[in-house]
RNA sequence: GCGGGUGUAGCUCAGUUGGUUAGAGCGCCAGUUUGUGGCACUGGAGGUCGCCGGUUCAAAACCGGUCACUCGCCCCA
């Protein structure tokens, strides 16, 4: 074992880890892109109060998680444990409010100071999408039927389930506090060492205890949706609808809340059960007061964001891309004839291959293990004659052809298999 | 921050009640094959047994500490 490992809560993304990012990456790209979202990205750190201000100081990502630092001009910084509120400080920076609605997809990596464990890290990396200025429910609708689309397109939406609450407007989520308070505090003594914390802090946190008491003395509290006001459960209903019409399963979950303050109404999670502890693969919500807590104008927004770790665990890898053919030089007075053929494949179109190293036979041995499927061997008799001798890998069969027009030749051999 | 589990070769792991020079499979390198891969055979390299201390004639093994990884709690993606 090394000495020389990654930090901890970091890891490298090999090619097969890479390759599987990848996918995920893509397959989200070309999904909110059929949604009109367009792909940005904002600076991986931000001026502290990016985070601060809107995460509110009861937030756990704030409070404990995030990786602060002062740069030389000692200036407050903090590595971004999550982007909305960078899309958002990016709308109101340049001016954009002008310019609504938003539509933005990005991915990148995120940072928090946590214990690692099965689909968490320190440095992790997210894909996600906010769409900026509408207050419609059918807004909610269409960005959870992006997300929805995500999984399916990834084939991991049936081993999801959709768990989708509302958290009310601020005018029905202030009555129910109230109201889970008082109740809460007559049980104060019964409750949970971290429940009685989050009493006075974030008392709507409790409701997803999965300490057993706590749970015990939730059936038969106050319930957020018996305190919605019109407008509030309007717009839940609305969302509903139109997550039915468009056929998009999802089930009611009234202990649903998100952990970062500016959420209201619509609030969800698609969770799985294959990943161990870490279940939710993908959550979000409508945020329509942060705007506002970063010192810009009421701008309403929905948006969600989906690990990408904990999506590739779920969607497993590709083969990894191998080139197309291996030009081989036999002898050294072939490498520069090697090199030029190599050069002219390429340009037209093909990946290839230039092994070093060893006699003919040591790198017909690399490329084999690599998968090349053909390899073109150039050696005296091949200077002189102008010709490479076409070896396929897989047929254990082998051509002379002339080295004008290879090209063609290999690109039509590929294309037989 | 708090618990549980695990640390032996690049990887996956054996290693008996403490006992000579710590092993296997895979992988890697080389040869049988000096212009040709797979298969086979032969050989080789690669280990401070996580680290420090203790017990003992003797420790990879037993004890203590420490570090790391890992799975959970908390919280989240």
């Amino acid at each position: 074992m090394s000495r020389l490992r990654p930090a901890r809560g970091t890891s490298d993304l090999l090619p097969s880890a890479m390759a599987a990012h990848r996918k995920v990456i893509d397959a989200a790209r070309h999904a909110s892109a059929k949604y009109g979202f367009q792909e940005m990205a904002t600076p991986i750190f931000e001026f502290s109060e990016v985070f601060s201000r809107p995460l509110g100081d009861s937030s756990d990502v704030v409070t404990k998680e995030t990786y602060n630092f002062t740069d030389r001009g000692g200036e407050t910084l903090t590595l971004r444990p999550e982007n909305t509120a960078g899309v958002v400080r990016a709308m109101i920076s340049n001016g954009l409010t002008q310019s609504l609605p938003l539509k933005y997809f990005y991915a990148g990596p995120m940072f928090r100071y946590e214990r690692p464990q099965k689909g968490r890290m320190r440095q992790f990396h997210q894909i996600g999408i906010e769409y900026l200025g509408p207050f419609e429910p059918l807004a909610d609708a269409e960005i959870i039927a992006c997300g929805a689309r995500v999984l399916r397109d990834l084939g991991v939406l049936d081993r999801c389930v959709l768990h989708l609450n509302s958290l009310g407007d601020a005018e029905s989520r202030l009555a129910y506090r109230s109201a889970l308070v008082a109740f809460l505090s007559d049980h104060e003594a019964d409750l949970s060492a971290d429940s009685k914390a989050r009493l006075s802090v974030n008392p709507l946190r409790i409701l997803d205890s999965k300490d057993v008491r706590d749970c015990e003395i939730l059936q038969t509290a106050p319930r957020l949706q018996d305190h919605l006001n019109d407008a509030s459960k309007a717009h839940f209903t609305a969302v509903t609808a139109a997550l039915d019409a468009g056929g998009i399963g999802w089930k009611f979950d009234p202990l649903l809340v998100r952990g970062l303050d500016y959420y209201c109404h619509s609030a969800f999670e698609f969770i799985t059960d294959a990943l161990g502890a870490q279940g939710t693969v993908l959550g979000g919500g409508r945020y329509d007061g942060l705007s506002e807590m970063l010192g810009g104008p009421a701008i309403a927004g929905v948006g969600w964001a989906a690990g990408i770790e904990r999506l590739a665990m779920l969607v497993g890898a590709d083969d990894l891309a191998v080139p197309d053919i291996a030009v081989i030089a036999a002898e050294p007075a072939a490498e520069v004839i090697v090199f030029r053929i190599a050069e002219e494949l390429r340009t037209s179109g093909l990946s290839v291959d230039i092994p070093v190293g060893g006699n003919v036979g040591k790198k017909m041995k690399k490329i084999d293990r690599a998968g090349v499927g053909f390899a073109a061997i150039v050696g005296g008799a091949e200077i002189d004659d102008g010709t490479v001798q076409l070896r396929d890998l897989r047929e254990g069969n082998q051509e002379e052809l002339a080295q004008a027009g290879l090209a063609a030749a290999i690109a039509n051999r590929l294309q037989r298999r």
